[in-house]
DNA sequence: ATAAAACCTCTAGTGACTAGAGCTTCAAGT
DNA sequence: ACTTGAAGCTCTAGTCACTAGAGGTTTTAT
């Protein structure tokens, strides 16, 4: 199965730039070329191109799903292989996934004490009609947590 | 008192480009400057760097927070003032707090869930030493929710 | 008087795209 | 075979909220 970056968008939900920024940044393979100089992308490069969204929607960034790419090419590859690889690519990717759960938890943390101070700032001015409501004020003094 | 750029950096925790930049895209008023062109800023204006920088830490958009501050000066300004003010800023201001508590509330939403994700991941290769880490592959198939 | 710290402007870079201009190629219908 | 419109191409520049660095000037302390 051949695909032309249009149908390679839709089948993965992927904005056409946005496929090309990958290539350029060297996230995906240069694709092959048709005569008029068309992009053509295999299936192969259509799982990977899933591969980068799944990672992307669970938050890792570009860089972490390098690593992540590099990673699972070690695992796949035979030994021979020229570039070097990670004697251990499952620990890694282990280790590169628990990280950012301790990211996304720090994050969530954040957002709840941020939660909390926002509707701190709400209810102070309860009444939306009063000409004297508080949040303006608030934000000049009460802290985020 | 009057502050040097530097001494109101470290009275607001805010970098000083940061302070130029503010100045830059409109947020601060242009500040005076000394003889020797340097920017000297009164505690108004501090007081205002401060009510950017709690904003900023609520998560709040430099967008969001020069309506904020348009609504702070409708509040205190006479009436006949030339520019225009709209009548109920208080409500206004309200408004765009709640909407920016509905953000926050769907921001922790979506964590929580990727952090299940995530540790869907993980626990699928819960030994760290296995060559045959779900890692690499869970990312080709699982989705997020 | 001199040296160091603080300030100035200007340019460019970050991450992860997105938008638009202006051109070429492809596929379908007549 | 011809035309037309969709889809593709490259290149530049913009988004947000800063941050960093170069290279120069001013202020402050000794």
């Amino acid at each position: 199965m051949i695909y032309s970056i249009g149908q390679l968008s839709k089948e993965t939900q992927c904005k056409i730039p946005t496929i090309r920024y990958y290539e350029e940044i060297g996230l995906l393979d240069k694709a092959n070329r048709s005569e008029g100089n068309q992009r053509q992308y295999t299936s192969q490069q259509c799982q990977r191109l899933h591969f980068i969204r799944h990672s992307r929607a669970l938050g890792f960034s570009l860089d972490e799903i390098k690593q992540l790419i590099h990673l699972q090419d070690c695992k796949y590859d035979e030994p021979h292989q020229a570039h070097h690889c990670e004697p251990n690519a499952p620990h890694l990717a282990h280790q590169i996934a628990q990280e950012h759960l301790v990211d996304v938890r720090n994050k969530i943390k954040e957002l709840k004490s941020l939660e909390k101070t926002l509707l701190k700032i709400i209810n102070t001015c309860d009444n939306t009609d009063s000409t004297d409501c508080e949040i303006l004020k608030s934000l000049n003094t009460i802290k985020a947590e």
